[in-house]
DNA sequence: CAAATATCAGCCTCACTGAGATAT
DNA sequence: CATATCTCAGTGTGGCTGATATTT
């Protein structure tokens, strides 16, 4: 092998589940370093952009709707509420349930993440037209909503 | 929140790197299954993949055509040897180098790896056409080649 | 000399599991 | 009772870093 270039073996390049793979590495690298000086990381942004939707929400339906295990929501929600992003009460018509809600802190935290995630899109996909990006992302919504 | 279908936050579902990451957590799943019985996994795999397409490679060269890192390289190469599938020698023109070779053994196991992962795939797939399909792996490649 | 290779030890995040306490 | 929520402790992989020894 000579492999100068980088190129990965076409084996691998024809297959779907290796390329998306290296797409997400991708993704993950430039959000990653989007989110570095902001003291937030991925799942941080997941949850204060749901709450921002949603309004207050338990633990459990902030994991289902982040795709969050119910455990790491409760270590990114500990940090968060120690940054001042969230409060967490417990929920009066549920005493099983926490109450988390977005903080004045959280939201306008929640708008700098914003800018700064857009950029990191545009970085990731700057090779594709926008017509092509919504294809692609029409295609990933179907496949990920088939299961 | 009242989440009980389990649908993702719209603004997530918008973010392609949540949606990319999504798919790859889907796709990572269904081969790491499938792998399950066969004593390898998706590293594996990909050296297996590039060995038969390149031949004996050096494990550098192997890194570079798999996008995996030099130290995991080792780990995998040790692994594989182990099981007898592939062979590692000095490399008689550079001495810095393991000249690493698939076994028969090797190149048999890859075959049956590749039966299994190909049904992963499938499963992955199946809501898209094979047009569509073509053309979301056209997509992707783009993006990933053009960093 | 600088650059490339192989190896090792170790880090951190993420995705996930299992079990327990509490409440509905 | 079964089910749902929250929490904790812990696992395993994957992607990555830094240092070292060796060779080109």
């Amino acid at each position: 092998m000579d492999n100068t270039g980088t190129s990965a073996a076409a084996r691998l390049r024809a297959m779907p589940s290796w390329v998306i793979n290296q797409v997400a590495i991708t993704a993950n690298r430039l959000t990653e370093r989007a989110l570095a000086d902001t003291g937030s990381r991925r799942y941080h942004f997941a949850m204060l952009a749901a709450l921002d939707e949603y309004g207050p929400s338990s633990q459990a339906d902030l994991g289902r709707c982040t795709g969050i295990d119910r455990s790491d929501v409760v270590a990114a929600v500990n940090a968060m509420v120690e940054q001042g992003l969230l409060r967490r009460r417990p929920d009066p018509a549920d005493a099983r349930r926490n109450s988390i809600t977005l903080t004045a802190a959280g939201r306008r935290h929640l708008s700098s993440l914003n800018a700064v995630l857009a950029g990191a899109q545009r970085e990731l996909l700057h090779a594709l037209s926008p017509a092509e990006t919504k294809t692609l992302m029409e295609l990933l919504t179907r496949v990920l909503e088939s299961r």
